[in-house]
DNA sequence: GTATATGCAAAGCATTTGCATTAAA
DNA sequence: TTTAATGCAAATGCTTTGCATATAC
């Protein structure tokens, strides 16, 4: 899927490559993270300790901006940070403990906007959220 | 669509009646209304202005709970509050302004999570997000 | 050498909470 | 009379910002 790792996709845009960012970058590579800004820092420190908070959430902001990531806000928590941009992906999440996981759902080429319900809008997206409780957090 | 007003809902729910859960739930009624809690307080002030922002959260978590509103978060601003939550309703939001609509797409049945993908989950819902530009926020 | 990223600490919002007061039932 | 809702103000959590310093290019 990820053909081209982010770093090199970062590296081709003519971005300052501090260790900071490399660190950020490499803990956003990979399939299946959904990560917190304060999961990123944790895992960027370390392999960095001199990584700040607002560093993460300026490389971040950056990297949304670029489209290499996605940000997820899925029901109340802090926002996560999805590096998987390029398959249509949608997501499922546990409404008790938030835990988000990365889905394909079958069918979506059937999914349509009547044109009575476009309202002027300009469509260039559509994301599907699957809600319900994870395996630990039970039927309440 | 809303057979029962939501008030007459309320009372059937012996809910402490106060003026103020009173105003906010008029404010609430009706369809294809999106309300911030700030934009909910200052509507039930024109109505009563002993109003304050915490019973206007208080109040609307509570009838988030009876199911009666649902919360909806899209794209980072403050949580919009939706009391449409008898049909099948998903949204559309501009993606600069955040003006949020409902519409009521073709196509769901179609819509399948492939068993592979429940990861365990018991999914209980699915909730489908058109983005795009409105016609005032134009073609970015 | 110059433009830009960093870290810190402070500020900004949206939302929740503790607690004394008030009011619904 | 009892139990619960209100309002205020302070606290919280997440995120952004201003500014002096450090550093990639």
């Amino acid at each position: 899927m990820t053909s081209v790792p982010l770093l090199d996709r970062l590296r081709a845009l003519d971005w300052r490559l501090t260790p900071q960012r490399r660190v950020i970058a490499e803990v956003m590579g990979g399939d299946h993270v959904h990560l917190t800004a304060e999961e990123v820092l944790e895992r960027a420190r370390q392999r960095l300790p001199e990584v700040s908070l607002a560093t993460v959430y300026n490389t971040l902001n950056e990297l949304v901006s670029m489209g290499e990531v996605q940000p997820v806000d899925a029901g109340g928590g802090p926002t996560r940070y999805d590096p998987n941009t390029k398959d249509g992906h949608h997501h499922l999440v546990c409404l008790v403990c938030g835990d988000l996981r990365d889905v394909h759902p079958e069918g979506l080429e059937a999914l349509e906007l009547p044109r009575s319900e476009h309202f002027g809008f300009r469509v260039v997206n559509r994301e599907v959220l699957f809600q319900g409780y994870c395996s630990n957090c039970g039927r309440p």
